[in-house]
DNA sequence: ACAATTTCGGACTTTTTTGTCCTATATTAC
DNA sequence: GTAATATAGGACAAAAAAGTCCGAAATTGT
Protein backbone atom coordinates (compact mmCIF):
# COMPACT_ATOMS: atom_id res chain seq x y z
CA UNK A 1 0.00 0.00 0.00
CA UNK A 2 1.59 3.45 -0.98
CA UNK A 3 0.20 6.90 -1.02
CA UNK A 4 0.58 9.51 -3.93
CA UNK A 5 2.53 11.56 -1.10
CA UNK A 6 5.25 9.11 -1.07
CA UNK A 7 5.53 7.83 -4.49
CA UNK A 8 5.41 11.34 -5.72
CA UNK A 9 8.43 12.09 -4.09
CA UNK A 10 10.34 8.59 -4.96
CA UNK A 11 9.27 9.67 -8.77
CA UNK A 12 9.68 13.13 -8.34
CA UNK A 13 6.85 13.88 -10.30
CA UNK A 14 4.06 16.42 -9.37
CA UNK A 15 1.23 14.97 -6.51
CA UNK A 16 -1.93 16.44 -8.33
CA UNK A 17 -0.17 14.82 -11.96
CA UNK A 18 0.58 11.00 -10.19
CA UNK A 19 -2.78 11.13 -8.68
CA UNK A 20 -4.72 11.68 -11.10
CA UNK A 21 -2.78 8.51 -13.30
CA UNK A 22 -3.61 6.26 -10.01
CA UNK A 23 -6.82 6.83 -9.89
CA UNK A 24 -7.33 6.37 -14.03
CA UNK A 25 -5.48 3.21 -13.50
CA UNK A 26 -7.83 2.24 -10.09
CA UNK A 27 -10.74 2.63 -12.59
CA UNK A 28 -9.31 0.75 -14.80
CA UNK A 29 -8.95 -2.01 -12.45
CA UNK A 30 -4.98 -2.69 -12.50
CA UNK A 31 -5.01 -1.02 -8.89
CA UNK A 32 -7.06 -0.92 -5.89
CA UNK A 33 -7.56 2.07 -3.50
CA UNK A 34 -8.35 2.81 -0.08
CA UNK A 35 -8.82 6.25 1.65
CA UNK A 36 -8.06 7.75 4.89
CA UNK A 37 -4.70 6.93 7.19
CA UNK A 38 -2.97 4.23 6.07
CA UNK A 39 -5.00 4.28 2.33
CA UNK A 40 -2.86 4.43 -0.44
CA UNK A 41 -2.77 2.21 -3.67
CA UNK A 42 -1.85 -1.26 -4.36
CA UNK A 43 -2.21 -3.43 -7.41
CA UNK A 44 -5.26 -4.96 -8.22
CA UNK A 45 -4.00 -8.84 -8.67
CA UNK A 46 -0.47 -10.61 -7.83
CA UNK A 47 1.66 -8.76 -9.97
CA UNK A 48 2.88 -11.96 -11.83
CA UNK A 49 -0.69 -12.37 -13.09
CA UNK A 50 -0.76 -8.33 -14.35
CA UNK A 51 0.96 -8.80 -17.92
CA UNK A 52 2.30 -5.97 -19.97
CA UNK A 53 -1.07 -6.57 -22.01
CA UNK A 54 -2.80 -5.58 -18.89
CA UNK A 55 -1.20 -2.40 -19.18
CA UNK A 56 -1.08 -1.98 -22.61
CA UNK A 57 -5.03 -2.44 -22.57
CA UNK A 58 -5.24 -0.13 -19.86
CA UNK A 59 -3.37 2.89 -21.69
CA UNK A 60 -3.81 2.98 -25.19
CA UNK A 61 -6.17 0.26 -25.66
CA UNK A 62 -5.21 -3.02 -27.77
CA UNK A 63 -7.71 -1.99 -31.01
CA UNK A 64 -4.60 -3.38 -32.60
CA UNK A 65 -5.61 -7.10 -32.56
CA UNK A 66 -8.53 -6.43 -34.78
CA UNK A 67 -8.16 -3.43 -36.27
CA UNK A 68 -6.73 -3.46 -40.24
CA UNK A 69 -3.23 -2.50 -39.80
CA UNK A 70 -3.56 -0.57 -43.10
CA UNK A 71 -6.79 1.62 -41.81
CA UNK A 72 -9.16 -0.37 -44.14
CA UNK A 73 -12.39 -1.17 -42.21
CA UNK A 74 -13.21 -3.58 -44.97
CA UNK A 75 -10.16 -5.99 -44.87
CA UNK A 76 -11.28 -9.21 -43.34
CA UNK A 77 -9.89 -12.68 -44.34
CA UNK A 78 -12.64 -13.39 -47.20
CA UNK A 79 -11.07 -9.23 -48.67
CA UNK A 80 -7.79 -9.00 -46.87
CA UNK A 81 -5.62 -5.88 -47.54
CA UNK A 82 -2.00 -6.14 -49.13
CA UNK A 83 -0.06 -6.74 -45.90
CA UNK A 84 -3.57 -8.89 -44.33
CA UNK A 85 -1.62 -12.27 -43.53
CA UNK A 86 2.05 -10.79 -42.56
CA UNK A 87 0.08 -8.66 -40.07
CA UNK A 88 -1.33 -11.43 -38.81
CA UNK A 89 1.78 -13.52 -38.18
CA UNK A 90 3.41 -10.14 -36.61
CA UNK A 91 0.28 -9.24 -34.57
CA UNK A 92 0.30 -12.45 -32.82
CA UNK A 93 3.52 -11.87 -32.02
CA UNK A 94 3.25 -8.78 -30.35
CA UNK A 95 0.29 -10.68 -28.33
CA UNK A 96 2.15 -13.46 -27.33
CA UNK A 97 5.35 -10.57 -26.17
CA UNK A 98 2.91 -9.41 -24.43
CA UNK A 99 0.86 -11.67 -22.58
CA UNK A 100 4.08 -13.68 -22.09
CA UNK A 101 5.76 -11.51 -19.55
CA UNK A 102 4.45 -9.97 -16.09
CA UNK A 103 5.26 -7.15 -13.96
CA UNK A 104 6.85 -9.28 -11.30
CA UNK A 105 9.63 -10.53 -13.58
CA UNK A 106 10.13 -7.02 -15.49
CA UNK A 107 10.05 -5.49 -11.59
CA UNK A 108 12.93 -7.82 -11.29
CA UNK A 109 15.15 -7.42 -13.86
CA UNK A 110 14.46 -3.17 -13.18
CA UNK A 111 16.66 -3.83 -9.72
CA UNK A 112 19.81 -4.43 -11.96
CA UNK A 113 22.08 -1.97 -10.96
CA UNK A 114 22.53 -0.53 -14.56
CA UNK A 115 18.75 0.66 -14.79
CA UNK A 116 19.05 2.17 -11.40
CA UNK A 117 21.88 4.59 -12.68
CA UNK A 118 19.80 6.33 -15.56
CA UNK A 119 16.22 5.24 -14.66
CA UNK A 120 14.24 8.03 -11.90
CA UNK B 1 -0.86 15.07 -62.14
CA UNK B 2 -3.89 16.29 -59.63
CA UNK B 3 -5.25 19.55 -58.32
CA UNK B 4 -6.51 19.82 -55.08
CA UNK B 5 -9.77 20.45 -56.01
CA UNK B 6 -10.19 17.34 -58.31
CA UNK B 7 -8.88 15.35 -55.69
CA UNK B 8 -10.94 16.68 -52.92
CA UNK B 9 -14.22 16.29 -54.73
CA UNK B 10 -13.32 12.20 -55.48
CA UNK B 11 -12.53 11.32 -51.73
CA UNK B 12 -15.25 14.00 -50.20
CA UNK B 13 -12.83 15.67 -47.76
CA UNK B 14 -12.97 19.12 -47.14
CA UNK B 15 -10.64 21.61 -49.66
CA UNK B 16 -8.43 23.11 -47.36
CA UNK B 17 -7.66 20.24 -45.15
CA UNK B 18 -6.48 18.13 -47.70
CA UNK B 19 -4.43 20.84 -49.14
CA UNK B 20 -2.48 21.00 -45.73
CA UNK B 21 -1.73 17.47 -46.05
CA UNK B 22 -0.44 17.44 -49.69
CA UNK B 23 1.20 20.45 -49.16
CA UNK B 24 3.03 18.50 -45.72
CA UNK B 25 3.65 15.45 -48.45
CA UNK B 26 5.26 17.71 -50.76
CA UNK B 27 7.47 19.44 -47.73
CA UNK B 28 8.36 15.33 -46.82
CA UNK B 29 9.30 14.58 -50.49
CA UNK B 30 6.38 12.25 -51.36
CA UNK B 31 5.20 14.49 -53.71
CA UNK B 32 5.99 16.88 -55.97
CA UNK B 33 3.85 19.91 -56.99
CA UNK B 34 3.59 22.40 -59.57
CA UNK B 35 1.94 26.05 -59.11
CA UNK B 36 0.06 27.49 -62.03
CA UNK B 37 -2.54 26.77 -64.64
CA UNK B 38 -2.41 22.90 -65.31
CA UNK B 39 -0.62 22.96 -61.96
CA UNK B 40 -1.06 20.41 -59.40
CA UNK B 41 0.10 17.44 -57.03
CA UNK B 42 2.35 14.58 -58.34
CA UNK B 43 4.22 11.76 -57.18
CA UNK B 44 7.79 12.19 -55.92
CA UNK B 45 8.84 8.99 -57.01
CA UNK B 46 7.82 6.53 -59.32
CA UNK B 47 4.80 4.71 -57.23
CA UNK B 48 6.61 1.20 -57.37
CA UNK B 49 9.71 3.00 -55.43
CA UNK B 50 7.25 4.73 -52.80
CA UNK B 51 7.24 1.60 -50.07
CA UNK B 52 5.07 1.60 -46.81
CA UNK B 53 7.60 2.50 -44.85
CA UNK B 54 8.36 5.65 -46.35
CA UNK B 55 4.28 6.53 -45.88
CA UNK B 56 4.86 5.91 -42.46
CA UNK B 57 8.01 7.28 -42.30
CA UNK B 58 6.21 10.93 -43.14
CA UNK B 59 2.88 10.37 -41.50
CA UNK B 60 4.42 8.69 -37.98
CA UNK B 61 8.00 9.15 -38.32
CA UNK B 62 10.09 5.44 -37.95
CA UNK B 63 11.28 5.76 -34.03
CA UNK B 64 9.97 2.22 -33.32
CA UNK B 65 12.97 1.10 -34.84
CA UNK B 66 15.48 2.01 -32.97
CA UNK B 67 13.49 3.11 -29.34
CA UNK B 68 12.76 0.36 -26.93
CA UNK B 69 9.94 -0.63 -27.13
CA UNK B 70 8.83 -0.39 -23.21
CA UNK B 71 10.24 3.05 -22.67
CA UNK B 72 13.75 2.63 -20.99
CA UNK B 73 16.61 5.30 -22.55
CA UNK B 74 18.99 2.58 -21.26
CA UNK B 75 17.90 -0.11 -23.40
CA UNK B 76 20.63 -1.89 -25.15
CA UNK B 77 21.89 -4.95 -26.43
CA UNK B 78 24.31 -4.80 -23.38
CA UNK B 79 21.52 -3.86 -21.29
CA UNK B 80 18.56 -5.27 -22.26
CA UNK B 81 14.70 -4.61 -21.31
CA UNK B 82 12.86 -7.52 -20.29
CA UNK B 83 11.63 -7.69 -23.89
CA UNK B 84 14.69 -6.60 -25.64
CA UNK B 85 15.76 -9.23 -27.88
CA UNK B 86 11.65 -10.50 -28.91
CA UNK B 87 11.16 -7.52 -30.04
CA UNK B 88 13.92 -6.47 -32.23
CA UNK B 89 12.61 -9.84 -34.27
CA UNK B 90 9.49 -8.42 -34.10
CA UNK B 91 10.43 -4.83 -35.11
CA UNK B 92 12.64 -6.46 -38.05
CA UNK B 93 9.43 -8.06 -39.02
CA UNK B 94 7.22 -4.87 -39.68
CA UNK B 95 10.05 -3.32 -41.20
CA UNK B 96 10.26 -5.95 -43.71
CA UNK B 97 6.62 -5.74 -44.50
CA UNK B 98 6.97 -2.16 -44.66
CA UNK B 99 9.55 -2.22 -46.97
CA UNK B 100 8.57 -4.79 -48.72
CA UNK B 101 5.28 -3.36 -50.08
CA UNK B 102 5.09 -0.41 -52.73
CA UNK B 103 1.87 1.73 -53.25
CA UNK B 104 1.51 0.40 -56.98
CA UNK B 105 1.14 -2.83 -56.11
CA UNK B 106 -1.30 -1.47 -53.04
CA UNK B 107 -2.96 0.20 -55.85
CA UNK B 108 -3.65 -2.67 -58.27
CA UNK B 109 -4.93 -4.51 -54.88
CA UNK B 110 -7.44 -1.95 -54.32
CA UNK B 111 -8.94 -1.63 -57.36
CA UNK B 112 -10.46 -4.81 -56.90
CA UNK B 113 -14.58 -4.47 -56.36
CA UNK B 114 -14.83 -5.04 -53.07
CA UNK B 115 -13.34 -2.35 -51.97
CA UNK B 116 -14.53 0.22 -54.38
CA UNK B 117 -17.90 -1.12 -52.48
CA UNK B 118 -16.98 0.39 -48.79
CA UNK B 119 -14.02 2.66 -49.65
CA UNK B 120 -14.33 6.33 -50.60
C1' DA C 1 1.23 42.67 -69.90
C1' DC C 2 -2.93 40.70 -68.01
C1' DA C 3 -6.22 37.61 -66.21
C1' DA C 4 -7.02 33.20 -64.52
C1' DT C 5 -5.60 29.42 -61.82
C1' DT C 6 -2.97 26.91 -58.68
C1' DT C 7 0.09 25.96 -54.71
C1' DC C 8 2.45 28.16 -50.41
C1' DG C 9 2.74 29.50 -45.90
C1' DG C 10 1.30 31.71 -42.07
C1' DA C 11 -2.56 33.34 -39.12
C1' DC C 12 -6.39 32.10 -36.88
C1' DT C 13 -10.06 29.05 -34.74
C1' DT C 14 -11.73 24.95 -32.83
C1' DT C 15 -11.20 20.69 -30.65
C1' DT C 16 -8.79 17.43 -28.00
C1' DT C 17 -5.50 16.23 -24.72
C1' DT C 18 -2.91 17.08 -20.77
C1' DG C 19 -2.23 18.92 -16.39
C1' DT C 20 -3.70 21.41 -11.99
C1' DC C 21 -6.51 22.36 -8.19
C1' DC C 22 -10.30 22.27 -4.98
C1' DT C 23 -14.12 20.34 -2.43
C1' DA C 24 -16.46 16.14 -1.01
C1' DT C 25 -16.28 11.65 0.92
C1' DA C 26 -14.33 7.79 3.27
C1' DT C 27 -11.42 5.84 6.89
C1' DT C 28 -8.57 5.64 10.88
C1' DA C 29 -7.05 6.44 15.67
C1' DC C 30 -7.96 8.47 19.81
C1' DG D 1 -17.68 12.05 17.97
C1' DT D 2 -13.71 14.57 16.43
C1' DA D 3 -9.51 15.52 14.15
C1' DA D 4 -6.39 14.05 10.87
C1' DT D 5 -5.36 11.99 6.51
C1' DA D 6 -6.21 9.71 2.29
C1' DT D 7 -8.51 9.04 -2.31
C1' DA D 8 -12.60 10.56 -5.69
C1' DG D 9 -14.22 13.25 -8.96
C1' DG D 10 -15.39 17.24 -11.18
C1' DA D 11 -14.12 22.07 -12.48
C1' DC D 12 -10.84 24.70 -14.47
C1' DA D 13 -6.45 26.05 -17.07
C1' DA D 14 -2.91 25.30 -20.27
C1' DA D 15 -0.94 23.19 -24.08
C1' DA D 16 -1.03 20.65 -28.20
C1' DA D 17 -3.22 19.07 -32.25
C1' DA D 18 -6.39 19.43 -35.86
C1' DG D 19 -8.77 22.06 -39.03
C1' DT D 20 -9.99 26.50 -41.64
C1' DC D 21 -9.06 30.52 -44.14
C1' DC D 22 -6.78 34.16 -46.60
C1' DG D 23 -3.34 36.89 -48.97
C1' DA D 24 1.08 36.14 -51.54
C1' DA D 25 3.69 34.10 -55.13
C1' DA D 26 4.20 31.31 -59.19
C1' DT D 27 2.70 29.72 -63.71
C1' DT D 28 0.01 29.47 -67.81
C1' DG D 29 -2.44 30.99 -71.98
C1' DT D 30 -3.93 34.82 -74.59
Amino acid sequence: MTSIKELAKKLDIPYHFLAKILQDLVYKGLLTSQKGPTGGFALGMPAKDITLFHIVEAIDGVGFTNRCVLGFPECSGKNPCAVHEQWAGLRDGIYQMLVGRNIAEIAKEMRKPEYRAVAR
